[in-house]
RNA sequence: GCCGAAGUGGCGGAAUUGGCAGACGCGCCGGAUUCAAAAUCCGGUUCCCGUUUAGGGAGUAUGGGUUCGAGUCCCAUCUUCGGUACCA
């Protein structure tokens, strides 16, 4: 019985007597000593422009990780990929003389902390101090070059004080959309009451002081909105749509509503043509600008008001083909639309509630079958003032547009499938250029759209909808429309483990911030973690309660808004978890200012044209980025920070997977429960055959490499190599533990070529002469190296260095000068071995400190080179030509060569092409 | 369904603008060293035919096309992965 190939660890050398030999022992000497070393001398830390010694003439590099939530499990060795790639450019950027701001902190405000408070009474800080204390050790065991001085995480007080500043920021501004940026409010209530900005139809002094507080806050940017949750009051929280099953919680099967709550929500709505017109001028993967832009959803239409028949109310609907108004045969209004409440019918009501309780998943999941109700109302179609039914159906959603469409059964596939299942009339009023199967949604040639009041017959789609639109300008019907899929952010969530929200309110329910010198608002600390049972949704924080209600005073809330003794009731919310990496590139750069949330001057220096090269996992392609960018866009309309986008650079590192086994039914099976039998895979107890397969790394496959074991085995420099050379950063690649070994022996070559195994010294032949086939080679590799680098491409800048050390081991000797220059080439992958080497060869200095080595492009190219010749496209021989020789000379010693004239033979040449250095090919028949 | 990325030896992968397909590593095979093993070193390793050699043929998911020449460009199809999900 063959032993399992995974996760069974091999043995890099076996214990042996030679010290002098770079095996496991070594290594992890050599590592932690000079691990120490750097850690004493600070070696890593950058200083800012302000401080003694710091070059400002150097250009600065900053180099960003995502950083992580420190889990309890800790590290696995996916969470180092992207790591150790930007460790290597950053380290490389040094050696070439930039000032690199290359940090690392703590995501760190999380529910898996909340949850095992629930579960075992344990402080969330407590538990999360603990995670990040083991995550730092292990990163530092790795050998990264992180300036660890600037570490924070996101729970610190001295952090989230200023997370709560920027948005008070938020709720202290509003959105100016002529001039579509940010404003303080402060700006907006001057210009109402110089009559510069209108609120309406009553002029702003003839309102009350309620009316005008109601005006300023549905203006700002962080403001209290309606919004609809799943509510579970026996788990005493609200839950994502991803964790409501049929109604019920998918933890514990509990009961779910959906209700409507208050909540603080963003105005990025505010900003969606910018962030949508800003991505043009980022370097970041096509993938995830297009993510971007689909989230943001950008479409052209029409808003048109239809009459209902009957009174004189009329609905407004959104539609991105006005040239088909002619075709809307009927109406359909979403369950939450207004109008639906005057609808007393009890099918009408009957739909409606078992509606509201489906969550937008289980609504979408049979989204094949289409339910609606028919209210026995009627609208009017403006353009022909026929007389559609009014439904009302599900696959309508009150969050996009009004709420409300106008359908086309002929035109769009949903109202045809919707038409189709409730018998309703379906007129065709676009005809294809060419003929097609089945419900046309294209464009084409408008047909059958004729009236007394407009005519659009004849016309192309694209001039179609520009009449129409004029049409509903004119005729007051409607409007030419940009609409966004985006929505505004929620920004409440009802957990404990959260940035409380700087804000209070009095008995009536209105909100006073408090002032800027009272922050932070740290968290209370509470002994029962368990979540109130309650049908009201209750925030665990409510259980604070002598936290909760407190005065203006005591909760620092300004004299001049609110008397210091008025009793005033906290916000229980806490923020999201996206809140603290919002702007955390940005406190990097000062982490520890105390008077502003980042030093400006560091700020401009820093983050002047954004962060050079962020690198992190593409599931934050969306949301952390967006939500990022928002904020960013934010500050720098307020004149706080000095760049309109965070990140200038993107990049994505592709996923680390590992093999998993699968039963013939799909069903996984732990990696421990697997055996290897005759080159077959089959499960230990039943025998049975299993699928390898690969997936991601995680508890429940059993699939798990933690890197400490991997560094016991071979130490760090072979772990952060192997992970490089596993493929090409950005993608994913099977974690495989067989393959260690080849770096681990490659760095064992490098060791020999300096030292001699059986003493430990220098070996003898570092003085001889250079051999000139070395020199060559050192050349290339460091013009490939130097040019992979910044590329990112780091699997092929070890090949690169892995053929010199080959080709410099056949050669026998290795001269000091170039064993030191090829060491600084490898010190970016490897530190720590390159360090043990640099110093042995009898430097001082550290190597990470020391110079990017040069190289002459005169030593890449050889004096004579081999052509291959091409019959009919085959290759038939080779010549051999000075380098410089011109096309005819290559021509003749091609035809001259022996092999040649043989394939030849009976055949007249047509034609021969010659590719300067590349190939010959000659065509004959 | 839609959008995006990718399919190359037994495996991970290389091939910068169309120019010697398979660099480099793993594994495997053979050899050296060793009492033996491990480790290390040297050589070989896409497949098929040719007993060896010389050589020949096929080959980058599949089927077509453009070109002197295609892994690379164009069209169609299939598969895998990622994102998204009735956005009117």
């Amino acid at each position: 019985m063959a032993p399992l190939r995974y996760p069974v660890r091999f043995m890099s050398c076996t214990p042996t007597k030679n010290e002098h030999r770079y095996c496991t022992s070594l290594a992890n000497e050599i590592e932690v000593k000079w691990q120490q070393a750097w850690d004493e001398t600070n070696i890593n830390k950058v200083g800012n422009p302000n401080d003694v010694n710091f070059d400002i003439s150097k250009p600065k590099f900053y180099c960003l990780d995502m950083f992580p939530y420190p889990s309890g499990a800790g590290l696995h060795v996916g969470h180092p990929v992207g790591y150790i790639g930007s460790d290597i450019l950053s380290r490389f950027k040094r050696m070439q003389g930039f000032n690199v701001l290359h940090p690392m902190g703590w995501d760190a405000f999380g529910l898996p902390a909340e949850q095992y408070a629930i579960e075992t009474g344990v402080h969330p800080a407590k538990t999360t101090r603990k995670a990040i204390d083991t995550f730092r050790g292990q990163l530092k065991r790795i050998g990264f070059s992180y300036d660890w001085s600037r570490e924070f995480a996101t729970i610190d007080p001295d952090y989230y004080k200023w997370t709560q500043w920027i948005w008070l920021k938020a709720y202290d501004s509003w959105f100016d959309e002529e001039k579509q940026k940010a404003l303080p409010v402060s700006d907006l209530v001057s210009g109402l009451e110089q009559k510069k900005i209108s609120c309406g139809d009553t002029p702003w002094n003839a309102l009350t002081q309620t009316q005008q507080d109601e005006f300023i806050d549905s203006k700002r940017l962080a403001y209290l909105g309606e919004y609809t949750v799943n509510w579970c009051p026996k788990l005493g929280t609200v839950l994502a749509n991803e964790e409501v099953v049929d109604g019920r919680s998918e933890r514990g099967g509990h009961p779910v509503v959906r209700r409507s709550m208050r909540q603080w929500m963003f105005r990025i709505t505010a900003y969606a043509d910018r962030l949508l017109y800003d991505l043009k001028g980022l370097d970041w993967p096509e993938s995830t600008l297009r993510m971007q832009k689909d989230w943001i959803g950008r479409s052209e239409g029409a808003d048109i008001d239809f009459l209902i028949d009957g009174c004189d109310k009329t609905i407004r609907v959104y539609t991105t083909r006005p040239d088909t108004l002619f075709g809307a045969t009927f109406m359909v209004l979403a369950p939450e639309h207004p109008f639906v409440e005057s609808i007393k019918t009890p099918e009408v009501q009957a739909y409606v509630e078992e509606a509201r309780n489906r969550s937008d998943v289980d609504r979408m999941a049979d989204s094949k079958e289409k339910t609606g109700v028919d209210t026995g109302k009627f609208a009017i179609n403006p353009a022909n003032g026929a007389k559609i039914p009014i439904w009302i159906a599900d696959y309508v959603l009150m969050g996009y547009g009004h709420g409300a469409i106008m359908a086309v059964p002929a035109h769009d596939d949903r109202d045809h499938a919707f038409a189709t299942a409730h018998s309703i009339q379906i007129v065709e009023v676009v005809q294809p250029d060419e003929p097609c199967e089945g419900c046309f949604a294209s464009e084409g040639v408008a047909v059958n759209s004729a009236s007394e009041v407009v005519s659009i017959n004849g016309q192309q789609t694209a001039e179609a909808k520009q009449t129409i639109i004029d049409w509903l300008k004119t005729s007051g019907f409607g409007f030419g429309k940009v609409n966004y899929r985006l929505r505004d952010w929620l920004f409440s969530r009802q957990r404990y483990w959260g940035e409380p929200f700087p804000i209070v309110f009095d008995a009536n329910g209105k909100h006073y911030p408090i002032s800027e010198t009272s922050l932070p608002v740290e968290l209370p600390t509470i002994d029962d973690y368990t979540p109130p049972v309650s049908d009201e949704p209750q925030p665990l924080l409510a259980k604070a309660e002598s936290w909760v209600h407190t005065t203006a005073g005591e909760a620092g809330v300004d004299a001049s808004l609110l008397s210091p003794d008025t009793p005033v009731r906290r916000e229980v919310n806490t923020m999201p978890g996206w809140a603290g990496s919002c702007w955390y590139e940005l406190r990097y750069c000062s982490p520890s200012c105390e008077t502003r949330f980042v030093d400006k001057e560091a700020e401009s220096y820093w983050m002047g044209n954004g962060v050079d090269m962020y690198i992190g996992g593409a599931e934050h392609a969306v949301r952390h980025l967006l939500y990022t960018r928002f904020w960013q866009k934010m500050l720098f309309d307020l004149g706080e920070v000095s760049s309109n986008e965070p990140f200038k650079k993107l990049f994505h590192q592709g996923l680390l997977t590992s093999f998993a086994f699968q039963r013939s039914d799909k069903t996984l099976v732990p990696t421990t429960e697997v055996e290897e039998k005759d080159g077959k895979y089959v499960e230990k107890i039943t025998g049975e055959e299993v699928n390898q397969i690969i997936a991601k790394m995680s508890k429940s496959l059993k699939n798990v490499v933690n890197p400490d074991d991997v560094i016991a085995e071979y130490g760090a420099d072979t772990l952060r190599l192997y992970e490089m050379y596993m493929g090409p950063l950005e993608a994913s690649a099977p974690w495989n533990t067989h393959d260690i070994v080849g770096v681990h022996r490659f760095l064992q070559r490098v060791w020999r070529l300096g030292i001699e195994e059986e003493t430990g010294e220098l070996r003898a032949c570092l003085n001889s002469e250079p051999n000139e086939d070395v020199e060559r080679s050192l050349h290339k590799t460091i013009a490939k190296v130097t040019g992979d680098i910044p590329q990112l491409a780091y699997n092929t800048a070890i090949a690169s260095m892995i053929e010199f050390v080959n080709s410099a081991t056949n050669a026998g000797c290795i001269t000091t000068s170039q064993l030191q220059q090829f060491i600084r080439i490898l010190s970016p992958f490897a530190p720590h071995i390159s360090q043990e080497l640099f110093a042995r060869l009898g430097e001082d200095s550290f190597v990470c400190s020391s110079q990017w080595p040069s190289f002459d492009e005169a030593m890449l190219t050889a004096s004579t080179i081999e052509l291959p010749v091409q019959i009919m496209g085959k290759v038939r021989g080779k010549i051999e030509v000075p380098a410089e020789a011109t096309s005819e000379e290559v021509e003749n010693a091609a035809l001259a060569d022996e092999r040649v004239k043989e394939c030849l033979e009976g055949l007249t040449v047509r034609k021969i092409i010659v590719v300067p250095g590349k190939i010959i090919n000659i065509v004959a028949n």
